[in-house]
DNA sequence: ATTAGTAGTGAAAACGTTTGGATGAGTTAG
DNA sequence: CTAACTCATCCAAACGTTTTCACTACTAAT
């Protein structure tokens, strides 16, 4: 079956002559009510009998009946719209915030919009714009955007709801939405600690990042758990970029003494140390153990499969949804929310050499 | 500085009293002419003189003056929304697809929503819902979904506007918007047949896939270039992930007659050539060269960078946008637009060892 | 000078919902 | 039996645009 470009263009706009759009003044003919209580009903709002809510609702049902999205959006102000601002490092990551999202936002009649910030210094503008632009009805911001100090100032006097998920910085009065990271990175290190190890180091992101400070204070716990001291292990600082986590990793295994295992602040800068212990013929897990952060798809295909942390990402979504369009009536109490993180052990840790080897 | 949870929970609705919204009824007002000459220079349309528009312009800058986005939907029956429905393979590219539709959307005064499919049997069932639910003016339908003709057979006589990337399967009334692979995938297998390779061996994603059988299209095409035969090339086929690149590595490696090149279809399965090369201890690119497809985040990452084939997605979803916004008075010809693809060369390749060795 | 055509402008009517105040029907207290 | 009150319902007015159509003033052709 051939078909002629000039009779499958776009779509006609009149192809369905006879399918009038129903409304809800309808709705309201049909069910001989007025255009409020109907409106009452889908709003589930109180002031109805029961008797003809049931009604109503049936006759809605049997007509097909779908509110009009834009309607209502004007007439309350709503746009059933949530932004969700990120930065582009970890695209996986942000996929997985964004299906959370909007699975609980779709339950809710919302649409989930989502923002790139290009230029980290000038957010707070780029993000006022946006949502000033789309009219988003409240904002979800994602990691590292959410550790931003200077952001959140500027956008903390804004008039829409925020939320940011597994952010820092508590002086701010934008409520957060966290894991555990710093336990999750204890039973790491207390893992790596009973295998036997003793030569740790820690790749952390910038010192001052906030996942950086908690993920080593947590392997920092688990040090002090087995009874040893800071001495014990060996802390640098790259940026969460496979390249940074290269070149920390070419330093330690090149240095003069070489660690059997190294804790990175995420699973990218992982990457990087099995690069640097190609590069230097250090075989992984044998004679070095690794383990990653995030678990993010790269934890999987590196070779060998590396032991990372996931986070719940869909609970977390779920709740920063539920914040962000529930009735502004809310326990303070919700102002963080913290959640538990989960070790996925995979074959990049092992018992250490020289205990074999002895 | 402490903060007490109760004066700071969610923004205070009413914080800013005097920021009272300014509409279009006040810049009519304030340039002294109807709304409708203001409407028509917010829409670009003609009817009003050069120098009032100028006025009416300079007015609304001054006034810092944004449109209803509401309104405008209501009035216009348009939401000003665009869909993107996705498949959750290759999150880096999924957000490259987006931020360029974002881009070109927001010029436009547009939003992109994106909607993932999870089952993709019953993609069409949940397309027509979300975009019933969300009310988006047009679709933007990305790989693999593109190709999935069952999808686009139920979703043809839809009625909003459709755009497909990438996808094959011209006997759809779905325009399209590709890239030449094919000619991407001559020059990559051009590259490595100058250098002395003859030991060919392509990893495809499934055999009756377009990506998959354009590439490889490809490579034929510079095999009769070179004078050489369909013999000189072992095709097997994978699904694109990094398991099946990893399985098919192994089996060509591990073969009677090991090739000396692996062009594969797409990043993810080069870096499962690349796992399998581990396993057998085969040097890359020393004693064997591996192309990939897409220059994914991946392809950096993996050591040695790996040799891919960019897609100019910017320009591809610019267009994307265009057709799906544009007035609906269209050339027939922009029913398939096609883009050419750059080859980025890594340090994946390289000139086959037996010719140093001789 | 008259007429036809056109570019620029404006008043008012949609668009489909929510919202606030008014109306009417029951119910209870005096 | 009336007054006060509650509850369900309804009418009309927003909400801020676009759209339709009518009008004016100007130009060009007769």
């Amino acid at each position: 079956m051939v078909c002629r470009p000039e009779d499958v263009g776009f779509p006609a706009v009149g192809s369905g002559m006879s399918k009038k759009t129903i409304t809800i003044n309808e709705i309201a003919r049909l069910a001989g009510v007025s255009k409020k209580s109907v409106s009452r009903v889908l709003n589930d709002e109180q002031g109805v009998s029961d008797k003809t809510r049931a009604h109503i609702k049936h006759i809605m049902q049997e007509a097909g009946y779908e509110p009009d999205r834009r309607a209502r959006a004007l007439a309350s102000s709503r746009s059933l719209l949530l932004g969700l601002a990120y930065n582009n490092r970890n695209p996986s990551y942000i996929l997985d915030l964004l299906a959370g999202s909007q699975r609980a936002a779709n339950a809710l009649g919302y649409e989930v919009v989502m923002h790139q910030i290009a230029d980290e210094g000038a957010a707070a503008d780029d993000v006022i714009r946006f949502m000033r632009r789309s009219g988003c009805d409240g904002l979800i911001i994602t990691p590292p955007l959410s550790e931003s100090a200077r952001l959140l100032a500027d956008l903390v006097s804004e008039d829409w709801p925020m939320v940011r998920v597994a952010g820092d910085h508590a002086d701010f009065a934008v409520p957060q939405i966290r894991y555990n990271d710093r336990t999750a990175a204890l039973s790491l290190t207390n893992q790596l600690l009973k295998d036997g190890h003793r030569e740790l180091a820690f790749i952390g992101g910038p010192a001052a990042a906030g996942p950086t400070k908690r993920r080593l204070a947590g392997i920092q716990d688990a040090l002090t758990l087995h009874g040893l001291t800071a001495d014990d292990l060996t802390i640098v600082y790259g940026d969460f970029t496979f390249e940074s986590g290269k070149q920390q990793g070419l330093a330690l295994l090149q240095g003069s003494t070489r660690p059997s295992a190294i804790v990175c602040a995420n699973d990218e800068m992982a990457a990087g140390v099995y690069h640097a212990a190609a590069v230097c013929g250090v075989a992984i897990p044998a004679e070095l153990s690794v383990t990653g952060f995030d678990d993010s798809p790269v934890a999987s295909h590196l070779y060998p499969p590396l032991t990372s942390v996931r986070q719940p990402v869909q609970a977390m979504m779920a709740l920063a949804v539920q914040m962000l369009t529930g009735d502004s009536k809310r326990p303070p109490s919700d102002r963080i929310a913290q959640f538990d993180a989960e070790v996925v052990a995979r074959e990049s840790t092992a018992v250490p050499h020289p205990i074999n080897a002895d």
